[in-house]
DNA sequence: TTTATAATTTAGGTGCGCTTAACTCTCGTC
DNA sequence: GACGAGAGTTAAGCGCACCTAAATTATAAA
């Protein structure tokens, strides 16, 4: 297992090399906020672990093994970064920096919910791209449609999956009144002319507009 | 500032002493899988740094400094179990895991956040109790989300939101009157001694009783 | 009261990632 | 081709948080 530091390392020489060429030590330097001596020294450890391939004087790039990290270490910090951005709504600095700190942290089941609550976001809010998750099998689970909650009928069982809004302060009210992935619900009314849908969430009957149940996308349960 | 791993163990120290008494080395030692020697001298540097008062052989607390400190990632630790666990879907046991590490880097923005989306949450996961946020004008801050149509004062506006309620008829019964999420309305008069609420709704005076009121989730518009 | 056992602390030592200071290489300029 | 600026590297050393082993103190049973 990489050390949160090595991986760190990892994911700068990821940027650095993102368009062709080499990571500079200078550069990675900078971008730690470290020494370039310290880089060098790193850098012979990652050498040895097999993670770089780096020519003295010239430049890093990463190995097999070593991209393999890279990419999910990056991955996990621009989806991160879109979390923090879009959906908790902090400025985009501090939340590159949290970023920083949490990618190392962040479970691959985390991963893949926050990256389907988003709808699979391409671009971190700097506009860099966001790898795709490495398994094929993953991303066929991904990209497994849900259904809208407006689109079920009266009667209908389903689970809620994800949640998908450009607005922050509607994402907290949807949450917040018990929408929250994982949780059974049941269409108990579609009143007609667009008007609320009422459903039944463990227990409780609520009425919501049919643009907030169009938010809230469902997987079919039961009768479905 | 303090490091990471000091936060860590002030936050041990302030679950092992919760419930009065003191914090034993072996019980931190084993809470943070380290050994009780390292326990130990870390105790030093926090006694030093101010973090904690111990008595040797018998016993260690927080210091008012470091109780501040503690209570403050605590809070973060168990507001982030929440969410992994109720948003997030992960295991209780990953999502302590991963909170363990993001408990440091979360910022005090992000953690409001977090705590308006799910309701301001009382109890973790494992049914500890989650300190308040320290400063009352946070609080009084995150009073303002979700509010209930009872809330209001007179001359507020609001809009519709959502209808929570236990009873189906009941539910209807709002809805018929014109209580339909995304409906704008004004708060004319509150009659006193728990009576009626005089609501202007699209031109029309309408009064209801509180309880219904309180079925009635609105969010502040304009002068609110 | 003595003594066995468990809890705690001290002493000495390790690895990691960082620093500064001094050295070496590369490359454009003359 | 020599040379100097700046990038890159080496060497020596520091602080942090950890370890093991040995010494010390507390506790509770005989």
């Amino acid at each position: 297992m990489a050390s949160e530091i090595t991986e760190q390392y990892l994911k700068i020489v990821y940027n650095l090399t993102e368009d062709g060429g080499t990571a500079k030590t200078t550069d990675m330097a900078n971008a730690l906020g470290v020494t370039p001596a310290s880089v060098t020294q790193m850098l012979h450890k990652l050498v040895r672990d097999g993670y770089v391939k780096h020519e003295p004087y010239k430049g890093t790039v990463l190995s097999p093994k070593g991209r393999r990290i890279a990419r999910k270490i990056a991955r996990r910090h621009r989806i991160l970064e879109r979390f923090l951005s879009d959906v908790v709504g902090v400025g985009v600095d501090v939340g590159h920096d949290q970023a920083c700190k949490m990618e190392h942290s962040l479970s691959k089941e985390a991963e893949e919910t926050l990256c389907k609550m988003m709808n699979h976001p391409v671009l971190c809010p700097h506009g860099k791209k966001i790898p795709k998750c490495g398994r094929s099998i993953n991303c066929e689970k991904c990209m497994e449609e849900g259904v809208k909650l407006s689109d079920l009928e009266e009667g209908n069982e389903a689970v809620v999956s994800h949640l998908i809004s450009r607005d922050k302060e509607e994402l907290c009210r949807i949450l917040a009144m018990g929408f929250v992935p994982g949780t059974h619900l049941r269409v108990e009314k579609k009143l007609p002319m667009g008007g609320p849908i009422i459903v039944d969430l463990k227990g409780a009957r609520i009425a919501i507009a049919r643009d907030i149940g169009a938010a809230l996308h469902v997987t079919r349960q039961g009768s479905g």
